[in-house]
DNA sequence: TATTCTTTATGACCGAAACCATAAGAATGG
DNA sequence: CCATTCTTATGGTTTCGGTCATAAAGAATA
């Protein structure tokens, strides 16, 4: 599950760095330096709106995030911030780029997972342009479902109600009673309000 | 603007086979076995659902579609169908693959092409979950603007009130209504119910 | 343990986009 | 050239999700 074995980061000169809960790693139109991976602990990328968030991506260990940027040169399309408090590897751009040139099999994966990032992003703007609300909630839920293969037929969703719909477009009283219906038609079970799903 | 040189396609077994108007190039739901270049023509990538359908990308002259299964492995998520006769490269997924192993500068483009799909469907994510029916329409209406560098500071979109419709998620008659709206606000322009931006 | 903040829940009301019917102009094809 | 289909247009009606107000349970913090 992780992108690059820390010991092949190090060896380009890549730095472990800690950023506390709630603080920006980088924010949207921003120009790209650096690649991340996170060693420890959760972000989420993001669009931040007047009213609304739309949370476009949730990443934790292994996971790295924000290359696009790096790879095509454009300036960051949404907002990163830590979750909780992170380790994260950071490694300079041109340091990356190098490392992707000196090693095929490591530039092969990173294409075949932007290929997997673009095929979810065009479920998703299917589903959210298309369906209806409860389709839409379980469409997040099924992704995060299927994203680690799991051992247990049921999963528990780990996001409240109003991340479902900061994912969703929706509004959190709409996800609450969404769900609520979802469950009553089985599609869903609760269980002391944590949603599950078989 | 033409992704692979069609002599390197050549040299890789890849044949130029017609598609007549309205022909599908592949379904939904199908494994990928091919790599895809159009040399003549234009072909659209879609959900076709009930009601709906949802545009997912179009594509013509020197640009590859439906790449990302034939990397990845994964079933295509949306159709595509010919929208006028065309002429379009066909190489076999093997000898692709040997491709852009064997051309690191090729492969180097692809990805970069990957990252920037990815951006442009973050950017469509965010604004149509959060943004209302005007934005989104000039969000689409600006994203074909911008995607080739054009040197009049006008553009006219070629493109049906339906076909904003469906890269939107809107009604037809919602598109229409809105389109005269925001020819009214001065941010679009009709010239003999063509739409013009400036 | 008290207090504050977050999360879930519920119901009333409103408004915007969907839905439906209709029509006229434009484009297409035989 | 005529017939058919597509595209744009318009108005009436309905519906669903958004908005707002309120509240209670739970979690986090002092």
């Amino acid at each position: 599950m992780t992108v690059i074995p820390s010991s092949l980061l190090q060896q380009y000169g890549a730095s472990l760095n800690r950023f506390a809960k709630g603080e920006y790693i980088f924010h949207e139109s921003w120009p790209a330096h650096f690649y991340f991976q996170l060693e420890e602990g959760s972000i989420k990328m993001f669009n931040s709106g007047e009213n609304n968030d739309y949370i476009q991506g949730l990443f934790s260990h292994g996971e790295s995030f924000g290359e696009p940027p790096l790879i095509a040169d454009f300036s960051y399309p949404a907002d990163a911030k830590a979750v909780t408090n992170c380790k994260i590897w950071v490694l300079k751009k041109v340091d990356y780029l190098r490392l992707l040139r000196d090693n095929p099999g490591v530039h092969f994966e990173f294409t075949k997972m932007l290929a997997i990032r673009l095929c979810h992003k065009t479920k998703l703007l299917n589903a959210m342009n298309t369906q209806n609300p409860e389709k839409r909630i379980l469409t997040i839920i099924d992704y995060f479902k299927n994203k680690v293969p799991h051992p247990s037929p049921c999963y528990e969703v780990p996001f409240t109600r109003q991340a479902i719909a900061d994912m969703t477009g929706l509004r959190v009283e709409t996800v609450i009673k969404k769900v609520l219906r979802l469950a009553e038609l089985g599609e869903l079970e609760l269980l002391d309000h944590k949603i599950v799903r078989h």
